[in-house]
DNA sequence: TCTTAATTGAAATGAACGTTTCAAAATTAA
DNA sequence: TTAATTTTGAAACGTTCATTTCAATTAAGA
């Protein structure tokens, strides 16, 4: 029988997730690809098909350990005040710690490729779907614990948290100051309660 | 004497600003600026230098092009909430017109480029500076005329309201429902009265 | 141990990349 | 008309692009 995969998957999406995420899609070419990961260029077409099908994976990649990182925070908030404030910091704090001031992947490939590529597309209207549903089923829970008010509708203001997260990501693209971002996300909030 | 320059430079820019806005920096390749412009490679090189820094000089013309035109639509307004208003209705108008979903070219540049490029990232800092002086400027205006609340100072509302031009822009990209996105700013803008 | 099938390495594919070159054409002032 | 200088067209520059090819290597089941 065969040999099997000798490398181990999910190392190589990390490190394709790295370049990326550094250099944008077009931006990165397959050389930057095969030297990030320490694969052969064969075996890179051999297990993932094409840069494209290989970036789609990262995305992939790069949505499932948000939520993974996400699902911890949030394990030890037992209210939706808690909740949503943890998210905020954890975008917080993927700002604050991003030493490249890269942005986020999503973010940053939603706007190099929505309009060109179809699948990109449907990627990123999946990916704002179950954002905002996830958003929403916060408020939600907010508003039945009558700890956020019910001026707007969840769906309503899960749009809002939705379009507020990614300026927030766009503006600690050049802006890292804590204080000032904490208080921007204070003001966010303020909507809610 | 010399030949001069034959073609229009002004319409040029707009030509390459249409393609770069559409395909972004990477995505878009000296060829396509040679279809778009009907310009000779050779004019092209000769006018602008390279294809950096006719991009450059696009991003100028897109930013005083958005200036002119935000100049305009103040002119009718003639205090602080008019004013606020008339900013986020221009680029609602302008989400709401843009067939091809890009976005806003200066959001998608600093996405794309600004940890790549530093003459990006300082062309990016500046957009921010000014950008953010202007809205302190509405926002004090409106703070002196008591119609804006003085909870935070103009300055961290000015970030704010930068921020959520940017989520407007990324979110704009994917949703085009006029309601929902007219709903999203007036709660962005609640928190000033 | 032999068969089987995937991984690997290295080279090659042709197309596209940004940029340069240069002679011919064009235009203006003298 | 001539001299000066830029624009123009077309080809070519060397490099890099994503992808393919294929023989050699590897490892597992029979």
């Amino acid at each position: 029988m065969p040999k099997t995969e000798t490398f181990n998957r999910k190392e190589v999406l990390q490190k394709a997730t790295a370049v990326f995420h550094q250099k944008g899609y077009n931006g990165t070419s397959m050389q930057d690809l095969v030297d990030a990961t320490s694969l052969n260029r064969s075996s890179i077409y051999n297990s993932f098909g094409s840069k494209l099908a290989m970036f789609m994976e990262v995305l992939s990649y790069y949505q499932s350990t948000n939520k993974d990182q996400m699902g911890k925070e949030l394990a030890h908030s037992h209210n939706a005040k808690d909740t949503i404030e943890a998210i905020f910091d954890m975008y917080l704090n993927d700002i604050l710690t991003d030493q490249d001031r890269k942005g986020c992947l999503i973010v940053n490939c939603k706007s190099e490729m929505a309009n060109q590529e179809p699948m990109i597309k449907s990627f990123m209207e999946q990916n704002q779907e179950q954002t905002i549903a996830m958003l929403e089923d916060v408020v939600h829970n907010g508003q039945m614990e009558k700890v956020f008010n019910e001026d707007q509708t969840a769906s309503q203001y899960a749009l809002y948290l939705y379009s507020a997260i990614q300026g927030l990501r766009m503006t600690g693209i050049l802006n890292t100051n804590r204080e000032e971002l904490k208080n921007l996300i204070n003001m966010v909030l303020k909507i809610l309660y």
